[in-house]
DNA sequence: CGTCCACGTCTAC
DNA sequence: TAGACCTGGACGG
């Protein structure tokens, strides 16, 4: 998600992984943000693209109407919100006024649950790639947003939906803010395993970091949320041990809000590892990564919404 | 073959 | 608070 142009991170794998889980079931690759935005930054850098935005019949998401003989791809992300944002690179020697000049353009994504990004030669476009954008260079490459069960959305000058939240990675401590703030709020009155799914509080958090965060400090799914972020809402009082010591024992001991942070940032470090761009070997290190979602001997039950909720 | 399940919203009753 | 929206892999008969 929040990887902007100025995301430090590193290399990102090239095609989205997919992982085999300890009971067999397959999953894709999992972080719901950051990661799509740093493969996009790291592979579409100094990549230029050119031509229109090409949509498959099949999606029935908008038409992309941009179009442009040279034009740039950058990302940001937001909690599980992604932005792609093309910009004309300005022409030497335009037409004078022959149509507008394509201006720069935001499309905003959801991703649902199969959705990624992926660059691939534009004569081996893959199957559900339901938005395309071609590279100008020769052989041509294109970028694809691919989606086999159609539950991603994008939108055309679109902007982050207003009722989410800040991003539980890049907007930590306006994250932790919104949710300690609004402790009253009746989407609290619910399990803490239901609100850690309410994007209203916590963009980004989704149905395996809900498991793994929970069953970290060993809370039970279905305590109250209020109850359970009642605890939070008085920072440590100062004392006398070091800023050091003080770091360190966060680290050691993070709270749940922390952990909202922390989980996902650990894994888009998992994934961020080497350069290779097909080892099956990251798979294994997310898999390996779950202590709780879906791994063997741990139980399950449905939430009221019908998810499956782990926990020990 | 069939049923169940999947990292998520979205909207209609 | 149910479905609806989708494809496809695992597993059962």
């Amino acid at each position: 998600m929040p990887c902007g142009a100025s995301c430090p991170m590193g290399a990102e794998r090239a095609v989205p992984a997919t992982l085999r889980v300890a009971c067999g079931r397959e999953l894709r690759s999992p972080s719901p943000f950051l990661q799509p935005g740093r493969y996009i930054n790291d592979t579409c850098d100094g990549v230029t693209f050119s031509g229109r935005v090409e949509k498959s019949q099949v999606s029935k998401n908008s038409e992309v109407p941009f179009e442009s003989e040279e034009y740039l791809i950058s990302a940001t992300s937001r909690g599980k919100e992604f932005k792609l944002t093309l910009t004309p690179v300005k022409q030497e020697h335009s037409p004078p006024n022959k149509g507008e000049a394509q201006k720069p353009m935001d499309v905003i994504f959801r991703f649902g649950m199969s959705g990624s990004f992926k660059m691939t030669l534009a004569s081996e476009i893959p199957k559900h790639a339901h938005l395309r954008f071609y590279t100008k260079e020769s052989p041509p490459r294109a970028l694809c947003f691919v989606d086999y069960r159609r539950f991603g959305r994008w939108e055309v000058d679109g902007s982050w939906q207003p009722d989410r939240g800040p991003c539980v990675m890049l907007e930590y401590e306006k994250f932790r803010e919104n949710v300690l703030k609004n402790v009253s709020d009746k989407a609290f009155n619910k399990p803490i395993c239901e609100a850690l799914l309410n994007q209203k509080f916590f963009n980004g958090i989704g149905n395996y970091l809900r498991a793994e965060i929970l069953h970290r400090l060993k809370i039970p799914p279905f305590e109250k949320a209020r109850t359970v972020l009642e605890n939070l809402q008085h920072r440590e009082p100062d004392s006398a041990v070091t800023l050091s010591r003080k770091v360190k024992l966060k680290r050691e001991n993070p709270d749940l809000l922390e952990l909202c942070h922390q989980l996902p940032t650990e894994v888009v470090r998992l994934e961020g590892k080497g350069y290779d761009p097909e080892r099956s070997a990251d798979s294994t290190a997310f898999e390996q990564w779950l202590q709780c979602y879906n791994v063997p001997g741990m139980k399950s039950l449905r939430d009221a919404n019908g998810r499956t909720i782990w926990f020990q």
